[in-house]
DNA sequence: GTAGTCCCTGTAGTAGATACAGGTTCAAGA
DNA sequence: TCTTGAACCTGTATCTACTACAGGGACTAC
């Protein structure tokens, strides 16, 4: 996805096509104030300038590093009072990594232990399973 | 977490505290037709069969493992129709592992992208920051 | 004018639980 | 027997982060 603002307004849609996300999640953004209300033609369709499409790209690419919406609402109010600190915008980050580290491991342990029993299988027609008998099993 | 079934039957509370989960989570499983309607008191209450036990023994076992409720709810046709091959299980488990494997790519790349970024930073009272700069950024 | 595409709104649905309100029932002690 | 507090019942709301849909108005090209 480019994520790039260009330098005219763009309607809804085609705002959702310029950065390649879906259009009904443009106004779920402006629904929880992650994106401001945007200017509207006199008809009441939306009409997003370069700022509100570099926002949207903001938002956008947090989003595809991982960060919660809750995150991003830190990050942007950092953003916008324009005087964060590389320390404040690292700490949010350190924890985010954390967060996803923590994910990683729970789901390597999750894959080695499926793997161990799975490895015991011998698939085919055999009436009997390993992994049934795991699920079965009182612990 | 235990998953073992005792030999009497529990009303809903004993049969969580029993077994490490909330409560709410077994009147769940039974809304979503994963545990059967149990048995109840004349006045109402639910009255869990060993049986009921074991199956929550698998469900949960099934779950830790990480398998979705649409997953477990074949796992669970299989284990009831007494019929099941080791083939057929270990397909279930075999999707089941590269979905895991797969997260775990995704958040991998995630991970190496945002400590990346983050290394890049001095921390501490800059008002500069190259995770701000790469969120800013047009792509 | 009209056809087709866009846009508008509100609302519902997804996964997998968890929480809560307002009302019974149970079990133990006085 | 009465009372008190815990446990249970039901239905509904909440969470995350969207996505989808229905029913209608607006815009553009021919």
């Amino acid at each position: 996805m480019a994520f790039a603002a260009t330098d005219r307004p763009l309607k809804r849609g085609a705002l959702a096509r310029r950065f390649g996300c879906n259009i009904e999640t443009i106004r779920y953004y402006e629904n929880i104030a992650l994106l401001p209300a945007p200017e509207r033609t006199r008809s009441g369709h939306r009409i997003y300038s370069p700022a509100d499409q570099t926002r949207l790209g903001f938002i956008l690419r947090a989003r595809e590093l991982g960060f919660s919406v809750e995150e991003l609402r830190s990050l942007l109010s950092l953003a916008d009072s324009h005087e964060y600190t590389c320390g404040e915008v690292l700490t949010l980050t350190r924890g985010h990594l954390t967060d996803i580290r923590t994910r990683i491991k729970d789901l390597a342990r999750l894959e080695h232990t499926l793997a161990d029993i799975s490895a015991q299988c011998e698939g085919g027609d055999v009436p009997h399973c390993p992994v049934m008998d795991a699920l079965l099993k009182d612990g």
